[in-house]
DNA sequence: CGCAATTGGTGGGTAAAAGTGGGTTTTTGT
DNA sequence: ACAAAAACCCACTTTTACCCACCAATTGCG
């Protein structure tokens, strides 16, 4: 299970460095891909499979269906972790993230989640302005 | 599985340089055809093929059907990569996805999509655009 | 408690591969 | 037979993958 954030610093080659503790879990062979947030998703290439497969099982006509496999499949891609356990970010990912120096990654259990800092912290904050959070309806009677 | 997306450029005489990781899975005989949301099908000739037969054995009366044969048939176009591993988009399959010079590759599993990279964005944000995403029905339950 | 050794993180340099842009020849269609 | 277009080939430029070296931080040991 993947668990905290780490803020990480991208070399002018879009090279990150994984967090030592997380390599292990993470292996070699990762696949990143783009969020509709506006966020990559960064999974170990097996658990990656069977969410491709069920995404691809979906209708290529249903705009609303083909949309989410363009932006999920379209954008995923095979990395390995150099020597270093680093991992290259791909132009077309850094551009879709708006990725630059500093990059925020968070774990969320099955995979991680990569942010522009800024962007990271913009969705925090509107998240607890709000004041009260509600719920989903499928958390009613839940609490921490 | 062909994943990711590359942006390429197409060249005046209407060639497009296949990144080089995936011509190996595509082999140099390919199949260019449209899609109804208006970007190009790229396949390996010997998958087209059963997609072209389920295609044309469906009822030529019915309006729908008919309609997507004239498409997906009607467009497809044989294919083979150059030495270089270009491919020569016909004047007909540019004009019909607008190509010209900045095309976005996207793999899909079987196949690629190719789209004028203005369309390409276009789509991109209409389905960021609304925030919040619903899933489509099947995905019921599924999270990432 | 301090020093040394090891591990993690960072930044390039370089050789090989991939991408790009024509120029020339061959084919095709009129 | 001629013009236009496509196929082929070659040379140049750019990018990428791989490697190595250094700096920082942490840990273990004397």
């Amino acid at each position: 299970m993947f668990r905290g954030t780490t803020n990480l610093s991208m070399d002018v080659k879009g090279r990150l460095a994984v967090p030592a503790k997380h390599r292990e879990a993470l292996q070699t062979k990762v696949v990143l891909t783009a969020h509709p947030h506006g966020c990559l998703l960064l999974y170990p290439q097996p658990a990656w499979e069977p969410i491709e497969a069920k995404m691809m099982a979906l209708s290529s006509f249903d705009k609303q269906s083909s949309g989410l496999q363009r932006l999920l499949v379209g954008y995923a891609e095979d990395i390995e972790l150099d020597s270093a356990g680093r991992l290259l970010v791909s132009p077309t990912l850094r551009e879709f993230a708006g990725l630059e120096k500093e990059v925020m990654l968070v774990g969320q259990g099955s995979h991680f989640e990569m942010w522009h800092l800024e962007a990271w912290r913009k969705q925090l904050d509107s998240l607890m302005a709000g004041g009260d959070i509600e719920m989903p309806a499928e958390l009613e009677g839940f609490s921490l």
